[in-house]
DNA sequence: CTTGTGCCCTGACCGC
DNA sequence: TGCGGTCAGGGCACAA
C-alpha cells in the first residue's frame, strides 16, 4: 500500500521518462478511476507534462494547463510502458511512442484533473504538514490539540500527510508509544520522539525504495527492501527484536496495529 | 464541530 | 480441488 516513501520512489522513477512529453492520447477504460470530470480527456490531450510532484501521498502531474491529481490508494500503480492487463484502467500515450498505465487490482485509486486554483484549495483543505519540511512548533501545535488515540491523528492525513499503516506503527514502535496511548497526554520528549521518528524513518524508507507487503513496485517495476527492516508491521504474535516479548495486535481507528506491550508506553 | 461506520474492490489465505 | 468466509485498508459519504 502506497505510503510517502513508496510514493516519492513511484515519482523519482518517472520524472524523466515524463517531463516535456506530450500526451497524445488519452484512453480511459475503467471511467470510475477518473474522478469529476465528464471532459478528462478533452482536458488532457495534447497537453505538455511540465512536473512531477508529490504532497502526502498524492502524485500531481503538472501539465502546461492544469493538472493531474492521482491517488493510489492500496493497489495502485503508475507504469512507464508496463504490461496491460485486466487491471489496466487508464493508458496515457506520448509522442515519443511511450506510454504510462494505470494499473490497479482493487479500483480504489483515483485520478483527477484539477486546475492551478482547485489543486492550490485542495491541497490546503485537505493535505497537512509535509513530514521532511515540517517545523518542530507547528507539528507540536497541530497535533496537541487533537483528542483521541496517538495512532488515529497520525493517519489523519490533515495533520500530517503521508503516513499509512505501515509508517504509523514503525514510528509509534520507535517512539515507545502504544498505538491508544492518548494524544493529549503526551508530554514534550514524546512529541520530539514522534517528530523524529516521523522524519527519520520515512526518509530511510524513501532511500530503501519503499516497502513491498503484497505488490507495490515504482514506475519501473522495481520492488521496495524497507519491510526486511519492518520491526512491527506484519508481525504480530511473532518476538520482539527489542525485548523478546510477543508482539499484540489491536484495531484502532478501523486498522490493525502490531505493537510491543512492553517497549511501548500506554496512558 | 467531532467521531464512528459502511462502502468500494479483488486476491490471498484458511479450514473443511 | 473446490468453496465459502475472512482479511487487507485510504479516503470519502453519511449519520449521530
Amino acid at each position: 500500500m502506497p505510503e510517502l516513501p513508496e510514493v516519492e520512489n513511484v515519482i523519482r522513477s518517472l520524472v524523466k521518462k515524463l517531463i516535456g512529453k506530450k500526451i497524445i492520447a488519452v484512453g480511459v477504460l475503467t471511467p470510475s478511476i477518473v474522478y469529476n470530470r465528464y471532459d478528462f480527456v478533452e482536458l488532457v490531450q495534447d497537453k505538455y507534462i511540465t512536473n512531477l510532484e508529490r504532497r502526502g501521498k498524492y502524485i500531481i502531474i503538472r501539465l502546461d494547463n492544469g493538472n493531474l491529481l492521482i491517488h493510489l490508494r492500496m493497489t495502485g500503480k503508475l507504469l512507464f510502458d508496463g504490461i496491460i492487463s485486466k487491471h489496466t484502467h487508464v493508458k496515457f500515450d506520448f509522442n515519443n511512442g511511450h506510454y504510462l498505465l494505470y494499473n490497479d487490482v482493487r479500483k480504489f485509486g483515483r485520478i483527477s484533473y484539477l486546475n492551478n486554483e482547485e489543486l492550490e484549495f485542495y491541497l490546503a483543505t485537505k493535505v497537512g504538514l509535509e513530514p521532511a519540511l515540517m517545523d518542530y512548533e507547528d507539528f507540536k501545535n497541530k497535533l496537541s490539540k487533537k483528542n483521541g488515540p496517538i495512532k488515529k491523528n497520525l493517519l489523519d492525513q490533515t495533520i500530517i500527510a503521508g503516513i499509512g499503516n505501515i509508517y504509523a506503527d514503525e514510528i509509534l514502535f520507535a517512539s515507545g508509544l502504544h498505538p491508544v496511548f492518548e494524544t493529549k497526554c503526551l508530554l514534550e520528549k514524546d512529541f520530539f520522539a514522534l517528530y523524529t521518528n516521523i522524519r527519520e524513518i520515512l526518509e530511510k524508507a524513501t532511500i530503501a525504495g519503499g516497502s513491498t507487503i503484497r505488490d507495490y513496485v515504482n514506475g519501473d517495476g522495481t520492488a521496495g527492501k524497507y519491510q526486511d527492516t519492518h520491526k512491527v508491521y506484519g508481525r504480530g504474535g511473532k518476538v520482539c527484536n527489542c525485548c523478546g516479548c510477543i508482539l499484540e495486535k489491536t484495531k484502532v481507528a478501523g486498522r490493525t496495529s502490531v505493537y510491543c506491550p512492553v517497549c511501548q508506553r500506554i496512558r
